[in-house]
DNA sequence: AATTGAACTGAACTTGGCTCAAGTTGCGTT
DNA sequence: AACGCAACTTGAGCCAAGTTCAGTTCAATT
Protein backbone atom coordinates (compact mmCIF):
# COMPACT_ATOMS: atom_id res chain seq x y z
CA UNK A 1 0.00 0.00 0.00
CA UNK A 2 2.10 2.76 -1.23
CA UNK A 3 1.86 6.22 0.13
CA UNK A 4 0.61 9.24 -2.43
CA UNK A 5 3.66 11.53 -1.76
CA UNK A 6 3.84 14.99 -1.57
CA UNK A 7 6.73 15.86 -3.14
CA UNK A 8 8.92 18.00 -0.07
CA UNK A 9 10.44 20.39 -1.87
CA UNK A 10 14.37 20.40 -1.57
CA UNK A 11 15.80 22.70 0.03
CA UNK A 12 17.53 25.92 -2.04
CA UNK A 13 19.95 27.16 0.35
CA UNK A 14 18.52 30.85 0.31
CA UNK A 15 14.97 29.26 0.72
CA UNK A 16 13.21 30.18 4.39
CA UNK A 17 10.95 27.03 4.37
CA UNK A 18 11.98 25.81 7.36
CA UNK A 19 12.17 28.89 9.09
CA UNK A 20 8.36 29.59 8.18
CA UNK A 21 7.25 26.49 9.44
CA UNK A 22 9.37 27.10 12.64
CA UNK A 23 7.68 30.79 13.03
CA UNK A 24 4.52 28.84 12.02
CA UNK A 25 4.14 26.20 14.64
CA UNK A 26 4.88 28.52 17.39
CA UNK A 27 2.69 31.18 16.24
CA UNK A 28 -0.29 29.23 15.89
CA UNK A 29 0.30 26.51 18.56
CA UNK A 30 0.96 29.53 21.31
CA UNK A 31 -1.52 32.07 19.65
CA UNK A 32 -4.20 29.54 17.69
CA UNK A 33 -4.15 29.52 14.08
CA UNK A 34 -7.15 31.55 14.05
CA UNK A 35 -5.52 34.46 15.69
CA UNK A 36 -2.08 34.53 14.35
CA UNK A 37 -1.97 36.73 11.65
CA UNK A 38 -0.70 35.31 8.51
CA UNK A 39 1.66 38.48 8.29
CA UNK A 40 2.64 38.53 11.92
CA UNK A 41 4.63 34.86 10.70
CA UNK A 42 6.06 36.80 7.73
CA UNK A 43 7.59 39.41 10.23
CA UNK A 44 9.15 36.75 12.86
CA UNK A 45 10.94 35.21 9.42
CA UNK A 46 11.93 39.13 8.37
CA UNK A 47 9.62 39.03 5.00
CA UNK A 48 6.69 40.56 3.55
CA UNK A 49 3.67 38.58 4.12
CA UNK A 50 3.37 37.91 0.29
CA UNK A 51 6.66 36.22 0.34
CA UNK A 52 5.15 33.46 2.10
CA UNK A 53 3.05 32.53 -1.22
CA UNK A 54 5.97 31.73 -2.96
CA UNK A 55 6.35 28.69 -0.68
CA UNK A 56 2.60 28.18 0.97
CA UNK A 57 -0.40 28.42 -1.16
CA UNK A 58 -2.20 29.68 1.61
CA UNK A 59 -2.29 29.77 5.26
CA UNK A 60 -4.30 26.39 5.62
CA UNK A 61 -1.65 24.89 3.53
CA UNK A 62 0.73 25.51 5.74
CA UNK A 63 -1.04 24.45 8.35
CA UNK A 64 -2.10 21.37 6.73
CA UNK A 65 1.63 21.05 6.03
CA UNK A 66 2.78 21.27 9.72
CA UNK A 67 -0.08 18.37 11.01
CA UNK A 68 1.96 16.00 7.80
CA UNK A 69 5.09 16.43 8.67
CA UNK A 70 3.98 15.90 12.39
CA UNK A 71 2.15 12.99 11.99
CA UNK A 72 5.12 11.02 9.70
CA UNK A 73 7.25 12.40 12.70
CA UNK A 74 4.28 10.14 15.04
CA UNK A 75 4.44 7.13 13.62
CA UNK A 76 8.07 7.16 12.06
CA UNK A 77 8.93 6.79 16.55
CA UNK A 78 5.70 4.59 16.87
CA UNK A 79 8.16 2.24 14.60
CA UNK A 80 11.40 2.87 16.30
CA UNK A 81 9.94 2.34 19.49
CA UNK A 82 8.16 -0.92 19.02
CA UNK A 83 10.60 -2.75 16.26
CA UNK A 84 12.09 -5.78 17.41
CA UNK A 85 9.96 -5.86 20.96
CA UNK A 86 8.38 -8.67 21.16
CA UNK A 87 6.48 -8.88 24.25
CA UNK A 88 3.01 -7.01 23.19
CA UNK A 89 3.03 -5.53 26.59
CA UNK A 90 6.65 -4.35 26.65
CA UNK A 91 5.43 -3.06 23.21
CA UNK A 92 2.54 -0.84 24.48
CA UNK A 93 4.33 0.58 26.98
CA UNK A 94 7.56 1.26 24.51
CA UNK A 95 5.35 3.33 22.03
CA UNK A 96 3.54 4.98 24.87
CA UNK A 97 6.60 6.26 26.24
CA UNK A 98 7.57 7.62 22.59
CA UNK A 99 4.45 9.09 22.04
CA UNK A 100 5.66 11.43 25.11
CA UNK A 101 9.32 11.62 24.35
CA UNK A 102 9.29 15.16 22.67
CA UNK A 103 10.79 18.46 22.46
CA UNK A 104 9.10 21.78 23.26
CA UNK A 105 8.81 22.57 19.69
CA UNK A 106 7.19 18.81 18.90
CA UNK A 107 4.30 19.87 21.72
CA UNK A 108 3.05 22.79 20.24
CA UNK A 109 3.18 20.73 16.85
CA UNK A 110 1.04 17.97 18.95
CA UNK A 111 -1.51 20.51 19.80
CA UNK A 112 -1.39 22.05 16.31
CA UNK A 113 -1.95 18.87 14.93
CA UNK A 114 -5.04 17.70 17.14
CA UNK A 115 -6.58 21.25 17.61
CA UNK A 116 -7.44 21.07 14.12
CA UNK A 117 -8.15 17.24 12.95
CA UNK A 118 -11.52 18.46 11.87
CA UNK A 119 -9.63 20.12 8.49
CA UNK A 120 -8.88 16.76 7.19
CA UNK A 121 -12.68 15.98 6.54
CA UNK A 122 -14.32 18.12 4.16
CA UNK A 123 -12.13 18.13 0.67
CA UNK A 124 -10.05 21.80 -0.07
CA UNK A 125 -10.53 23.63 -3.38
CA UNK A 126 -6.60 23.83 -3.98
CA UNK A 127 -4.96 21.56 -5.11
CA UNK A 128 -1.65 21.46 -3.14
CA UNK A 129 -4.02 22.48 -0.41
CA UNK A 130 -5.75 19.43 -1.22
CA UNK A 131 -2.93 16.85 -1.35
CA UNK A 132 -1.62 17.83 1.97
CA UNK A 133 -4.87 16.66 3.41
CA UNK A 134 -5.21 13.19 2.01
CA UNK A 135 -1.91 12.64 2.81
CA UNK A 136 -2.50 13.62 6.53
CA UNK A 137 -5.46 11.84 6.59
CA UNK A 138 -3.85 8.64 5.22
CA UNK A 139 -0.98 8.93 8.32
CA UNK A 140 -4.24 9.42 10.56
CA UNK A 141 -5.07 5.98 9.22
CA UNK A 142 -1.60 4.73 8.82
CA UNK A 143 -1.06 6.00 13.00
CA UNK A 144 -4.33 4.58 13.68
CA UNK A 145 -3.22 1.04 12.33
CA UNK A 146 -0.22 1.01 14.11
CA UNK A 147 -1.95 0.58 17.54
CA UNK A 148 -4.57 -1.76 16.38
CA UNK A 149 -2.08 -4.10 14.59
CA UNK A 150 -0.08 -3.61 18.17
CA UNK A 151 -3.45 -4.69 20.23
CA UNK A 152 -4.36 -7.71 17.38
CA UNK A 153 -0.72 -8.58 17.49
CA UNK A 154 -1.33 -9.06 21.61
CA UNK A 155 -4.43 -10.58 21.62
CA UNK A 156 -3.56 -12.94 19.29
CA UNK A 157 -0.92 -14.27 21.49
CA UNK A 158 -3.17 -13.98 24.63
CA UNK A 159 -1.17 -11.50 26.47
CA UNK A 160 -4.74 -8.84 25.83
CA UNK A 161 -8.33 -10.18 26.16
CA UNK A 162 -10.10 -10.26 23.28
CA UNK A 163 -12.09 -6.81 22.39
CA UNK A 164 -12.45 -4.78 19.34
CA UNK A 165 -9.21 -3.50 18.72
CA UNK A 166 -10.24 -1.00 16.31
CA UNK A 167 -12.23 0.65 19.07
CA UNK A 168 -9.65 0.29 21.76
CA UNK A 169 -7.14 1.37 19.63
CA UNK A 170 -8.83 4.61 18.77
CA UNK A 171 -9.56 4.99 22.90
CA UNK A 172 -6.26 4.43 23.68
CA UNK A 173 -5.12 6.86 21.12
CA UNK A 174 -7.39 9.26 22.52
CA UNK A 175 -6.56 9.00 25.77
CA UNK A 176 -2.62 9.32 24.86
CA UNK A 177 -3.69 12.93 22.67
CA UNK A 178 -6.24 14.29 24.62
CA UNK A 179 -2.69 15.16 27.17
CA UNK A 180 -1.79 17.85 24.23
CA UNK A 181 -4.95 20.25 25.01
CA UNK A 182 -4.14 21.01 28.19
CA UNK A 183 -0.41 20.28 28.76
CA UNK A 184 2.25 23.42 28.55
CA UNK A 185 5.65 22.51 29.12
CA UNK A 186 5.67 25.62 31.87
CA UNK A 187 2.76 23.76 33.93
CA UNK A 188 3.20 22.59 37.37
CA UNK A 189 3.26 18.58 36.01
CA UNK A 190 6.07 16.88 34.01
CA UNK A 191 5.58 14.97 31.39
CA UNK A 192 7.49 12.46 32.54
CA UNK A 193 5.07 12.13 35.13
CA UNK A 194 1.97 12.51 32.99
CA UNK A 195 4.00 9.53 31.00
CA UNK A 196 3.99 7.31 33.90
CA UNK A 197 0.40 7.26 34.36
CA UNK A 198 -1.12 6.98 31.06
CA UNK A 199 1.65 4.51 30.38
CA UNK A 200 0.24 2.62 33.56
CA UNK A 201 -3.68 3.53 32.19
CA UNK A 202 -3.03 2.33 28.83
CA UNK A 203 -2.16 -1.37 30.29
CA UNK A 204 -4.59 -1.38 32.23
CA UNK A 205 -6.96 -0.83 29.26
CA UNK A 206 -5.43 -2.62 27.11
CA UNK A 207 -3.97 -5.80 29.32
CA UNK A 208 -6.65 -6.48 32.19
CA UNK B 1 -18.68 28.62 45.24
CA UNK B 2 -20.76 30.93 43.35
CA UNK B 3 -20.62 30.97 39.09
CA UNK B 4 -20.25 33.62 37.37
CA UNK B 5 -24.02 33.85 36.05
CA UNK B 6 -24.66 34.78 31.96
CA UNK B 7 -28.16 36.40 32.45
CA UNK B 8 -29.61 33.76 29.78
CA UNK B 9 -32.12 36.70 27.96
CA UNK B 10 -35.68 35.15 28.29
CA UNK B 11 -37.42 34.44 25.07
CA UNK B 12 -39.80 36.69 23.73
CA UNK B 13 -42.14 34.78 21.79
CA UNK B 14 -41.33 36.25 18.50
CA UNK B 15 -37.58 35.63 19.56
CA UNK B 16 -35.40 33.79 16.90
CA UNK B 17 -32.55 32.82 19.64
CA UNK B 18 -33.48 29.02 19.66
CA UNK B 19 -33.45 28.66 16.27
CA UNK B 20 -30.53 30.39 15.43
CA UNK B 21 -28.76 28.20 17.88
CA UNK B 22 -29.69 25.24 16.67
CA UNK B 23 -29.19 26.25 12.67
CA UNK B 24 -25.86 27.51 14.33
CA UNK B 25 -25.24 23.95 16.33
CA UNK B 26 -26.00 22.21 12.43
CA UNK B 27 -23.86 24.34 10.26
CA UNK B 28 -20.76 24.16 13.03
CA UNK B 29 -21.11 20.97 13.70
CA UNK B 30 -21.07 19.10 10.36
CA UNK B 31 -19.24 22.12 8.31
CA UNK B 32 -17.16 23.60 10.94
CA UNK B 33 -17.08 26.81 12.78
CA UNK B 34 -14.35 28.53 10.45
CA UNK B 35 -16.03 27.02 7.06
CA UNK B 36 -19.90 28.12 7.45
CA UNK B 37 -20.50 31.81 6.77
CA UNK B 38 -22.72 33.23 9.30
CA UNK B 39 -25.10 34.56 7.09
CA UNK B 40 -25.79 31.16 6.11
CA UNK B 41 -27.01 30.68 9.50
CA UNK B 42 -29.09 33.32 8.88
CA UNK B 43 -30.19 32.15 5.51
CA UNK B 44 -31.57 29.00 7.91
CA UNK B 45 -32.93 30.48 10.13
CA UNK B 46 -34.71 32.75 7.39
CA UNK B 47 -33.41 35.88 8.41
CA UNK B 48 -31.15 38.93 7.30
CA UNK B 49 -27.37 38.48 8.26
CA UNK B 50 -27.58 41.59 10.08
CA UNK B 51 -30.71 40.45 12.09
CA UNK B 52 -28.12 37.93 13.59
CA UNK B 53 -26.41 40.93 15.82
CA UNK B 54 -29.81 41.76 17.62
CA UNK B 55 -28.99 38.00 19.70
CA UNK B 56 -25.32 37.36 19.18
CA UNK B 57 -22.83 39.98 19.35
CA UNK B 58 -20.39 37.98 17.10
CA UNK B 59 -20.31 34.53 15.22
CA UNK B 60 -17.71 33.79 18.35
CA UNK B 61 -20.41 35.02 20.62
CA UNK B 62 -22.70 32.23 19.19
CA UNK B 63 -20.06 29.39 19.24
CA UNK B 64 -19.19 30.30 23.01
CA UNK B 65 -22.61 30.52 23.75
CA UNK B 66 -23.21 26.74 22.63
CA UNK B 67 -19.95 25.57 24.25
CA UNK B 68 -21.40 26.90 27.59
CA UNK B 69 -24.41 25.62 27.35
CA UNK B 70 -23.43 22.15 26.26
CA UNK B 71 -20.68 22.63 29.17
CA UNK B 72 -23.69 23.09 31.49
CA UNK B 73 -25.85 20.28 30.09
CA UNK B 74 -23.01 17.95 30.52
CA UNK B 75 -22.83 19.04 34.48
CA UNK B 76 -25.94 18.56 35.04
CA UNK B 77 -26.17 15.02 33.39
CA UNK B 78 -22.84 14.09 35.40
CA UNK B 79 -24.51 15.36 38.49
CA UNK B 80 -28.32 13.63 37.58
CA UNK B 81 -26.16 10.40 37.24
CA UNK B 82 -24.64 10.07 40.25
CA UNK B 83 -26.71 11.36 42.63
CA UNK B 84 -27.27 9.13 45.33
CA UNK B 85 -25.43 6.36 43.68
CA UNK B 86 -23.28 5.22 47.11
CA UNK B 87 -20.46 2.88 45.52
CA UNK B 88 -17.59 4.37 43.62
CA UNK B 89 -17.45 1.59 40.50
CA UNK B 90 -21.41 2.40 40.13
CA UNK B 91 -21.14 6.02 39.96
CA UNK B 92 -18.82 5.70 37.66
CA UNK B 93 -20.02 3.45 35.33
CA UNK B 94 -23.50 5.38 35.88
CA UNK B 95 -21.13 9.02 34.67
CA UNK B 96 -20.11 7.24 31.40
CA UNK B 97 -23.12 6.36 30.61
CA UNK B 98 -24.70 9.44 31.03
CA UNK B 99 -22.21 10.93 29.26
CA UNK B 100 -22.58 8.97 26.27
CA UNK B 101 -26.88 9.06 26.74
CA UNK B 102 -26.99 12.13 23.91
CA UNK B 103 -29.09 12.89 20.49
CA UNK B 104 -27.79 13.56 17.71
CA UNK B 105 -27.75 17.53 18.20
CA UNK B 106 -26.01 17.19 20.99
CA UNK B 107 -22.93 15.34 19.48
CA UNK B 108 -22.63 17.84 17.14
CA UNK B 109 -22.46 20.01 20.26
CA UNK B 110 -20.22 18.03 21.81
CA UNK B 111 -17.87 18.14 18.75
CA UNK B 112 -18.02 21.99 18.47
CA UNK B 113 -17.19 22.37 21.92
CA UNK B 114 -14.66 19.69 21.57
CA UNK B 115 -12.55 21.54 18.31
CA UNK B 116 -12.75 24.73 20.00
CA UNK B 117 -11.68 24.42 23.88
CA UNK B 118 -8.32 26.36 23.10
CA UNK B 119 -10.71 29.58 22.21
CA UNK B 120 -11.36 29.30 26.49
CA UNK B 121 -8.34 30.08 26.77
CA UNK B 122 -7.21 33.71 25.35
CA UNK B 123 -8.89 36.62 26.47
CA UNK B 124 -11.62 38.40 24.80
CA UNK B 125 -12.46 41.64 23.48
CA UNK B 126 -15.98 42.48 23.93
CA UNK B 127 -17.82 42.40 27.14
CA UNK B 128 -20.47 39.60 26.17
CA UNK B 129 -17.93 37.52 24.66
CA UNK B 130 -15.31 37.88 27.17
CA UNK B 131 -18.85 36.57 29.79
CA UNK B 132 -19.51 33.49 28.08
CA UNK B 133 -15.92 32.58 27.73
CA UNK B 134 -15.08 32.72 31.48
CA UNK B 135 -18.37 31.07 32.41
CA UNK B 136 -17.16 28.18 29.81
CA UNK B 137 -14.08 28.03 31.46
CA UNK B 138 -15.67 28.05 34.80
CA UNK B 139 -17.73 25.34 33.76
CA UNK B 140 -14.78 23.11 32.28
CA UNK B 141 -13.12 23.12 35.43
CA UNK B 142 -16.65 22.23 37.63
CA UNK B 143 -16.73 19.19 35.05
CA UNK B 144 -13.13 18.52 35.98
CA UNK B 145 -13.78 18.51 39.75
CA UNK B 146 -16.93 16.69 38.87
CA UNK B 147 -14.58 13.71 37.72
CA UNK B 148 -11.69 14.44 40.21
CA UNK B 149 -14.06 14.15 42.75
CA UNK B 150 -15.76 11.06 41.87
CA UNK B 151 -12.42 9.36 41.55
CA UNK B 152 -11.30 11.06 45.20
CA UNK B 153 -14.24 9.14 46.64
CA UNK B 154 -13.76 6.20 45.61
CA UNK B 155 -9.43 6.19 46.62
CA UNK B 156 -10.94 7.20 49.93
CA UNK B 157 -13.45 4.69 50.64
CA UNK B 158 -11.04 2.30 49.36
CA UNK B 159 -12.79 1.09 45.96
CA UNK B 160 -10.19 2.60 43.63
CA UNK B 161 -6.13 2.03 44.16
CA UNK B 162 -4.49 5.60 44.94
CA UNK B 163 -3.03 7.86 42.05
CA UNK B 164 -2.62 11.51 41.36
CA UNK B 165 -6.74 11.82 41.32
CA UNK B 166 -6.31 15.32 39.49
CA UNK B 167 -4.60 13.72 36.44
CA UNK B 168 -6.13 10.61 36.59
CA UNK B 169 -9.69 12.62 36.15
CA UNK B 170 -8.16 14.58 33.10
CA UNK B 171 -7.23 11.22 31.83
CA UNK B 172 -10.54 9.75 31.64
CA UNK B 173 -12.42 12.64 30.68
CA UNK B 174 -9.99 12.71 27.82
CA UNK B 175 -10.57 8.94 26.93
CA UNK B 176 -14.24 9.80 27.34
CA UNK B 177 -14.82 12.94 24.86
CA UNK B 178 -11.87 11.79 22.77
CA UNK B 179 -14.87 9.66 20.75
CA UNK B 180 -16.25 13.23 19.97
CA UNK B 181 -13.66 13.52 17.62
CA UNK B 182 -14.51 10.70 15.26
CA UNK B 183 -17.81 9.37 15.93
CA UNK B 184 -20.97 10.28 13.40
CA UNK B 185 -24.34 8.81 14.23
CA UNK B 186 -24.31 7.56 10.57
CA UNK B 187 -21.22 5.52 11.22
CA UNK B 188 -20.71 2.07 11.15
CA UNK B 189 -20.26 1.82 15.14
CA UNK B 190 -23.37 2.22 17.25
CA UNK B 191 -22.96 4.71 20.40
CA UNK B 192 -24.02 2.38 22.86
CA UNK B 193 -21.72 -0.09 21.77
CA UNK B 194 -18.77 2.86 22.14
CA UNK B 195 -20.14 3.40 25.20
CA UNK B 196 -20.01 -0.34 26.62
CA UNK B 197 -16.56 0.09 25.47
CA UNK B 198 -15.28 2.85 27.23
CA UNK B 199 -17.47 2.14 30.12
CA UNK B 200 -15.41 -1.13 30.87
CA UNK B 201 -12.23 0.47 30.09
CA UNK B 202 -12.47 3.36 32.59
CA UNK B 203 -13.23 0.86 35.67
CA UNK B 204 -10.08 -0.79 34.59
CA UNK B 205 -8.33 2.62 34.40
CA UNK B 206 -9.65 3.68 37.95
CA UNK B 207 -10.84 0.62 39.85
CA UNK B 208 -7.89 -1.50 38.82
C1' DA C 1 27.92 40.78 -19.37
C1' DA C 2 23.84 38.18 -20.31
C1' DT C 3 20.68 34.62 -18.71
C1' DT C 4 17.90 32.14 -15.73
C1' DG C 5 15.11 30.84 -11.97
C1' DA C 6 14.37 31.34 -7.12
C1' DA C 7 13.20 34.79 -3.84
C1' DC C 8 10.85 38.73 -2.92
C1' DT C 9 7.89 43.19 -2.96
C1' DG C 10 4.03 47.07 -3.10
C1' DA C 11 -0.27 47.87 -4.53
C1' DA C 12 -4.60 46.37 -5.42
C1' DC C 13 -8.41 42.86 -5.02
C1' DT C 14 -11.76 39.74 -2.43
C1' DT C 15 -14.23 37.87 1.06
C1' DG C 16 -16.75 37.73 5.01
C1' DG C 17 -17.60 39.48 9.57
C1' DC C 18 -19.44 43.47 11.36
C1' DT C 19 -21.54 48.60 12.10
C1' DC C 20 -24.91 52.03 11.38
C1' DA C 21 -28.94 54.55 10.64
C1' DA C 22 -33.23 53.86 9.42
C1' DG C 23 -37.13 51.34 9.23
C1' DT C 24 -41.12 47.62 10.58
C1' DT C 25 -43.78 44.54 13.57
C1' DG C 26 -46.60 43.21 17.28
C1' DC C 27 -47.93 43.26 22.10
C1' DG C 28 -49.72 45.73 26.31
C1' DT C 29 -52.06 49.87 27.53
C1' DT C 30 -55.46 53.37 27.11
C1' DA D 1 -59.32 50.96 17.73
C1' DA D 2 -55.39 53.62 18.32
C1' DC D 3 -51.01 54.47 20.57
C1' DG D 4 -46.36 53.80 22.18
C1' DC D 5 -42.56 51.21 23.10
C1' DA D 6 -39.55 47.57 22.75
C1' DA D 7 -38.34 43.92 20.00
C1' DC D 8 -36.98 42.98 15.79
C1' DT D 9 -35.29 43.57 10.82
C1' DT D 10 -32.90 45.49 6.93
C1' DG D 11 -29.78 47.62 3.03
C1' DA D 12 -25.78 49.95 2.41
C1' DG D 13 -21.41 50.12 3.35
C1' DC D 14 -16.92 49.63 6.39
C1' DC D 15 -12.83 47.13 7.60
C1' DA D 16 -9.38 43.58 8.51
C1' DA D 17 -6.94 39.90 6.82
C1' DG D 18 -5.98 36.62 3.31
C1' DT D 19 -4.81 36.50 -1.39
C1' DT D 20 -3.42 37.82 -6.34
C1' DC D 21 -0.74 40.27 -9.64
C1' DA D 22 2.72 42.41 -12.15
C1' DG D 23 6.63 43.14 -11.76
C1' DT D 24 11.93 43.68 -9.26
C1' DT D 25 16.16 41.85 -6.94
C1' DC D 26 19.56 38.52 -6.14
C1' DA D 27 22.93 34.71 -6.85
C1' DA D 28 24.61 31.29 -9.51
C1' DT D 29 25.69 29.86 -14.18
C1' DT D 30 27.24 30.39 -18.97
Amino acid sequence: MAASFVEEPEAGPRSKRAAILTAAVDCFGETGFEATKWSTVAERVGIGQTALYHYFESKTHCLLTIMRLELQRSHDKFTEATAGVDDPVDALRSAVGAAYDVSDQEVLQMRILHNHMDLLSGTRKSKREEAERVAARQLVQVVERDWTNLLVRGMSQGAFPLRDAQLLGASVLGLIVSVWRWYRPSGPTPLSEISDLIEDACVRVVAM
